[in-house]
DNA sequence: ATTGTATAATTGGTACGACCTTTAAGGTAT
DNA sequence: ATACCTTAAAGGTCGTACCAATTATACAAT
């Protein structure tokens, strides 16, 4: 049915980690290419395969005749901006205790909006999962996600949504987000987000407007998002093409 | 003396091109990793290598058993933010008349945040380069650049500031930034900034607060920018570690 | 006809091993 | 000291052979 991991990422994983923790730190170089990856178990092929994500994500430099160097920097980095993670867990990262402190859960019908961003025709049927994510008990993201009904089993209660949306989506909709495009926006919070977030009107909150698309391409899940100011450092790590 | 551009990345610039204007749209997929090698004049090790930093941008995904498929929703995209572009660049993608309107420089010495930023002493001597850059003649993106003083030659003038900064990095400080990590933060307009866009106090800006390192993963240059919303679709691509 | 199952063809993934190119460092002659 | 040359180290490139996942095909069973 489904497939395994590629042991591919599981040494990828495996590196990352060692390098977080410090086992090259000595020198914070990663050792000659040949070396490492004769202790990672793999060919020198498939490891400089590795290196060259690693590279783009920033976390080493590789430089000719030189060497392969490790971006401590980059590897403390807080929060990545350009990374996939789970709001609870991000929230975990930045410190701070996450809750779920509520989910509505609604049929609806596409908008216009939902409609484009999804690809499907206006008024498809959807279904409109609102949820407030709180760090220390105090709200931190609030976001509606949208996904197409037809794709829904059902069966799912309100306790699914206390854990991360994707296991939502794999369970009980067969979907397993590959990437997102995501549109950043700075807005002002109006009345309604006001009070979902007990703060004053006008207070500065980040609008995330994400799209997921799965491993064809197809978009799967749409979310609309507010994060509010002060929780977390996102970061986002940019190269030049 | 200085490096001559990597043929690697020549030859990556080319097949992102390529792709870009629909060479492969046929089936939206790319040929079979021998044949492309052979196109593109490279080895297969060498093509792999490069298709593995496509696959982490997003622009590709690769399917064992399956092929290679072009992101043509990823390609489209307006203008990502987790890809360093120049602001000039930036906003003539989003398609508009880039200018920029006024530029300040003056020294000063390093505050708290630019001497935590750049990791050198408070006091520091540093340059200060205050720019607004205008989308179609309206204020689009104000930032305050930083660099330290004991870099920069002399000789500049005003007019070296109206090209991007990288030029006056380059030219008179002998820095090419390799990477920068951006801190992403919505804000409100206050009084100068009103001004300074046009715009009422409180009205939403996008601040990113930008450290440059270069390959040696030092801190070169310091960045505080504020986007106006509404100019540009700012798209951050995410995918897992 | 439909369905299931073996089989082949296609395509990316992995592995070696040899050689090229770029740096950095050390040594030597000036 | 300075300039130049030599050399070692490390990443970059190449070619070939083979492994593994997927899809398409052929064919048998129902």
């Amino acid at each position: 049915m489904s497939s395994q991991l590629p042991q591919n990422k599981t040494i990828r994983a495996q590196l990352l980690a060692s390098m977080r923790e410090g086992e090259y730190a000595a020198s914070e170089r990663l050792p000659r290419e040949s070396v490492l990856a004769e202790k990672l178990g793999i060919s020198r092929t498939q490891l400089r395969d590795i290196l060259a994500s690693l590279e783009r994500e920033g976390f080493i430099s590789r430089r000719h005749g030189v060497g392969t160097l490790i971006n401590r920097h980059v590897l403390d980095v807080e929060t990545r901006m350009d990374i996939e993670v789970e709001f609870l867990d991000m929230i975990r990262q930045s410190g701070h205790k996450a809750a779920v402190a509520f989910v509505r859960v609604s049929d609806g019908a596409a908008d216009k909006t939902v409609a484009t961003r999804l690809q499907i025709p206006e008024g498809t049927p959807i279904i409109r999962i609102a949820r407030l994510c709180t760090a220390d008990g105090k709200p931190a993201i609030y976001c509606e996600d949208i996904i197409e009904k037809r794709l829904a089993r059902t069966g799912y209660t309100i306790r699914d949504f206390k854990l991360p949306i994707f296991h939502f989506l794999q369970q009980f909709c067969g979907v397993i987000p590959y990437m997102d495009l995501t549109n950043v926006r700075p807005t002002a919070a109006d009345a309604a987000l006001g009070e979902i977030f007990g703060v004053p009107m006008g207070t500065p909150l980040l609008n995330m407007d994400e799209v997921d698309f799965d491993i064809d391409g197809q978009p799967v899940f749409y979310s609309n998002e507010y994060f509010i100011d002060g929780v977390f450092n996102l970061t986002v790590m940019r190269k030049k093409l």
